[in-house]
DNA sequence: GCAGGCATGTGCGACAGCGTACAGACGCGA
DNA sequence: TCGCGTCTGTACGCTGTCGCACATGCCTGC
């Protein structure tokens, strides 16, 4: 099989482009080997590289004060590292750190600014995943204002799961609470809550997700809308995509309503 | 005094563009008179019209819930309302209200995207200008998340005095409540604190600004960050911006340091 | 000048999450 | 097999916020 054709199936965002232009990209592109836990990028550091996971996933880490850090986003092969770049700034306020050890595809900053320029699809794909981005930005802005940690918990195994293609992955409740932004007890709590409900079985940093159904509907609904709004901008039809269910899905786009704007008198 | 430069003095995005091309983006611009709470745009919708503020602002309200919101960013003369446009998104997760009456220019959704592709230096001001718009989100995300009603508050009063250019405005303990995600009585503590400690005085409604150093120093940093963050990306020294005072200011993009990266070798 | 509406202030019980401390449980290597 | 480090579970008092109910104060229009 040509190596386009590999790659086509592992970084989704790249597979939605024609193949000429997918082949001049992966010419541009290193495949490197991500070991959990390496930070990829310190915030405010200069942006060198895009990476395009393919099987390993990527936490965007916003930190505050200096000590505490929440997640603010998730980038498995449904995404991409490096937004800020489509806006000309090689600089982004939230770190980059390995969450599921594997494979992504790097890329030189400069030469993707220049394959930006260069493809128009490519311009296209990346443009609906920072829309995206953005939207899930608000979207975290909001639930970790409002949700309680156990919903916040099933929300977050849920996204994890999907970028880890599997049921079991491993990570230690430690490190839940640095991503979730409360203490380590509180996820102690809520990991118990949900095994005893029968969702999820975990054992030292282990855990297997045994009702996704349930899950769901343990989990606040930003992972519904997370969720819909990705599949909306970028096809939901996309291959090893678990479903996610019916979901209270908006309209699409061309169909949505005008804003109304009372009091708004042109002069 | 010619039109343009009328414009150019109240919506500091538009004054950094060349006067030809300045010119044409105001021919294309209405001015429309904008009234406190004013809903411009519902969540969703059609994007029909992007508003670049001249004497008013505008409050972008993310919904939780049905029931719940938090105010996510606000947008004076210092920015405009409409930034998906710029990824090709006529749409966006967050609703916008009106927050300070006044005028604001209005242009087509459309016309506006034909403007990014025939001036450059739109483009590039825009493409920061959503730059910051995303750093704001994030921040928004961790600040919700850590920080106490009190600094929120006082976070927000400086935001907002920043786009009223005055000292005094008028807001209801309801309406901040709403803006904060808190309740309402939550907010009659934080204000009467902060009048205690002789930072602000309010009276129904009408909120002064008596110490602005004191009150940046009971806001969280998120003030401060966000100020730099616009600052270091649109130019500090535009005239009408209230000094933020010294700041721990990062210091500029092209000398942030590099990534490290351990542990990612290429294969 | 009085009524009614709106804005603000107070009180109270409940609860999620915090900070801290410490005790088991498990696994790996010496 | 023992020891030690790591991961998980339990406990306690405290704080910030919630939800609700109700009291007060102020402004405006009749």
């Amino acid at each position: 099989m040509p190596a386009f054709q590999c790659a086509t199936a592992v970084n989704r965002l790249l597979g939605t482009l024609p193949e000429n232009d997918l082949r001049r990209i992966l010419a541009g592109c290193e495949t490197v080997e991500l070991s959990f836990s390496d930070m990829l990028y310190v915030p405010m550091a200069r942006l060198c590289h895009v990476y395009f996971p393919t099987s390993s996933f990527i936490s965007l880490i916003m930190p505050v004060d200096g000590k505490d850090s929440v997640e603010i986003g998730l980038i498995g092969d449904e995404g991409m590292f490096g937004v800020p770049l489509l806006l000309g700034v090689d600089a982004s306020p939230v770190g980059a750190v390995v969450r599921g050890a594997g494979r992504a595809l790097r890329m030189d900053a400069a030469r993707f600014c220049r394959e930006l320029g260069r493809s128009e699809q490519l311009e296209r794909t990346i443009d609906r995943y920072a829309f995206v981005h953005l939207s899930q930005l608000a979207q975290a802005a909001a639930c970790t204002r409002f949700h309680v940690v156990e919903a916040r918990l099933a929300r977050w195994l849920l996204m994890t799961q999907d970028r880890a293609h599997a049921e079991t992955f491993h990570i230690t409740q430690e490190f839940l609470a640095l991503m979730l932004g409360v203490r380590r007890v509180g996820i102690t709590m809520a990991a118990k809550s949900l095994q005893r409900r029968g969702l999820i079985r975990y054992k030292r940093g282990d855990i297997t997700v045994l009702d996704r159904r349930g899950l769901k509907s343990a989990s606040c609904g930003c992972y519904r809308s997370d969720r819909a709004c990705y599949d909306r901008m970028l096809g939901a039809s996309l291959p090893g995509w678990p479903d996610c269910g019916p979901s209270p899905l908006l309209p699409p786009l061309v169909n949505g309503r005008d804003a109304l704007e009372p009091g708004a008198t042109a002069r």
